[in-house]
Parts: structure tokens; sequence; C-alpha cells
DNA sequence: GTCATCCTTTAACAAATGTTAATGGATTTG
DNA sequence: CAAATCCATTAACATTTGTTAAAGGATGAC
């Protein structure tokens, strides 16, 4: 992919969030490593170091943990043309507190986080970009936790599907019952429900 | 509260956080506005402007939402020495999106947001302590929505007193229960059930 | 001090969700 | 193509949590 190319699609998707100079447009694109993952590869560890920050060009993945119990619980999923967490959210002391996975055939624009904040620090544009990519970030985890707090399963199932429809034919079940606090089990039992 | 007070209180929490230096102690309690309320008084309103930062220096508040059904679903609790979510992250166009409500008499610190936002860019201590906040924020997010996620509500019970034993006797149980995600009723049964 | 109010507990029953195990379909591997 | 594997579904039963209503206890108003 070359400059131009990277700029084309990078562009929309940062738009899409808050819009920046043709200027600033160029000085992300100056930072971006592209980086390709098959289905089901962990390309951020937790414990491990990580100082990227990310756009989801192409595909899906999702960013995991493991419950006292050691299940898999799934914190959020993030789609084509999407912004992935910011690093400063995901981390501490450059260590990731999270893992995240391609759940697709997997497309992203990286960059490296320590030279992006100092684009966000010179750049208002930029910065305003990045605190809007917080700003969703965080309002997508309340959403999601006022679900969890005061929805039962089968009207959560219905908010998923209300914004992620697409990925239940697309995604394994079990993934998406732990995002939804149920059991895989209590998933099927909900679909059959719902179909009737 | 002169200003020599007020920058001893603002020491250690700052310092708990991210330390910074004695110069950009200065900067930051040059902002500061003292604030009082009342137990029960909502200080921050959804829906309504707000362009502060806050440090809480005596009491406990809590932020909370109306679940679709109208009901409160109390989001995160705020002690004694501690630093409110910082405001980008609970505004959008400095609207808030969640209330913020005193639970005892309370004594805050409040400091405007676009002058703290400058103080962060042009030091880089203190651009670490608002990341600090930041980070912290997410990480118990993270860890509520795992609790959520993958724990009944008696493991709920439990992990909420490890980190709160306190607040069980001073709050009413019906705020902690839509913490916890459960009824006030079961919180009652769980907490019958943990005496024994 | 008594009444009123608010909050917590308890009880009885209903509904939702979990657990374990078995089944069936789809996909991959050899 | 057959076998093996993975995943979703179904069933039966246990447990958890919700709902409604009533009762008890604490607190504050008058």
């Amino acid at each position: 992919m070359n400059f131009e190319q990277i700029k084309e699609r990078t562009r929309p998707l940062i738009n899409k969030v808050s819009p920046v100079s043709e200027g600033s447009l160029d000085l992300v694109n100056d930072l971006i490593v592209i980086e390709v993952y098959e289905k089901g590869d962990v390309f951020i560890d937790r414990g491990k170091r990580n100082n990227k920050e990310y756009f989801v060009y192409d595909g899906i993945c999702r960013s995991f943990l493991l419950s006292p119990e050691g299940e898999e619980v799934t914190i959020s999923y993030f789609l084509e043309g999407s912004v992935l967490s910011p690093n400063k959210t995901r981390t501490a002391n450059q260590i990731s507190h999270l893992n995240f996975q391609a759940l697709t055939k997997l497309t992203l624009a990286s960059l490296n986080a320590d030279k992006f904040e100092q684009l966000m620090i010179n750049h208002i544009d930029i910065r305003e970009f990045g605190n809007m990519v917080l700003q969703n970030e965080l309002l997508a985890k309340v959403e999601k936790e006022i679900g969890l707090a005061s929805l039962n399963a089968k009207e959560r199932l219905i908010l998923f599907r209300e914004k992620y429809h697409f990925l239940e034919n697309l995604i394994s079940h079990v993934d998406i019952a732990s995002y939804l606090g149920i059991t895989n089990i209590s998933l099927s039992r909900l679909r059959k429900e719902l179909m009737e």
C-alpha cells in the first residue's frame, strides 16, 4: 500500500470521528505502518509491551481478558473503519492489560503512540480527534455497563443485534455470550426464543 | 481555605496518582475553586454544561444514570482524596452525559477544564498525572465490566466489600445494588447469606 | 413522645440463567 | 469418502435472581 492509498483509507476513518486538516492527515499518515493478521491471531498480549495506536482498515477484532475463573471475557468488538482503544487506556507503563485478537483476516494501520502523542500536543485538530476517540471509548463502556447492570440477557441481546447485527453470523457464539455476560447455552436459548 | 491549605490538600492527592513538581503543583492550585455540597445534592446534571475537573477533598459521591426503565444505575463511587473522572471522559461538547451526586457532605476542588488542559499540554508532569487519572478510570471500568460479565452477584458483592468495605454501612443499599447490577432485595439476601 | 417516612429484611412464588450431558450439523483432515 | 473435530442446539434439572407484598427498625418532623 503506497502513501496515497494509505491516506485515502485513513481520511474517512479519521474524519468520521473528528475532521482534521490535510496537513495533519499527512502527519498522521507518515507514522503509519501496515500490519496484517490471520483469523485467530492475538496481536496484543496482556502483560507484554505495546506502544502503538491502531486503525482497523479491514476485518474485525476483539479485546478480551481472562476472568478469575480463567474464562475468556470479550470486552469490546472493533469493526472495519474504526479506531482501537487509545494506547493510554489499555496500557500501564506501556504494558498492555488487555488481549486483542483478530476474528477475521485483519488489516491494521499501526502508529507509534509516543509520536502520535506529540502530534496531539502540537496540533489542535489531532488532539480533538484523539480526545473524541477517548470520549467514544468511554461512552461505549458506560453504555455497556448500564446494559449489564440494568437489562436482562434478552434485552442485551436485542441491543447487541441493533449495534452489531452482522457479527452474529460471523463470530463464535462463545465470544458473543461472554460479551453479553451469559453462557453460550443461554445465548442459544434466547436466539430460539427471539426467532418465534 | 487559603492557598497553603489548598496546596497541602492537593499535594498528596496528586502525588498518589503521579507526582508533579512543586512549580506544577502551584500552577494547578492556582486554578482551584472550593465547592461544598450537602448530602443528596446533584452537582453535575446529565445534559447540562460542565467544564470543570474535580478533586474530592472530603466526603463521597457517585456517578449515576437512568436505565431505559427509568431506574438510577450507579456507575462509580468516588472517595475522599480521589480525582473525579476527567472532564473529557464524561462530557461531549462540554455537555455532561452523567449525573454526579454527593452521598455525604462533600468538599470538592474544582478546576477549569480548559485551563487544566493547557497545563497538561505545557507540562509533562501534569500531563502524566492527567493520563494516569485516565488510565485508572479505564482500568476501574474494565474491572467492573469483567465482574458484571463473569461473576455472579455474590462474588461481585465480595469484591465490592474488598474495595469499598466502609461504604456498605454508609450508603443506601438501593444505590449499591444498582452498582452491583442486582435488586436491593437480592442484596439483602446475599448480605444475610454471607453473614453465616 | 408519637407519628410518619424511609430503608432494610423476610417470605412466597415466578422467571431467568447456569450446569451437565447428549445430540446433530457443519467443517476440516486424512 | 470417512473420521474427527468443532460448534450450536436441546433437554432436564439446579440454582440464582426477580417480583410483589408484608413486616420490622431506624430516623426525623412535629
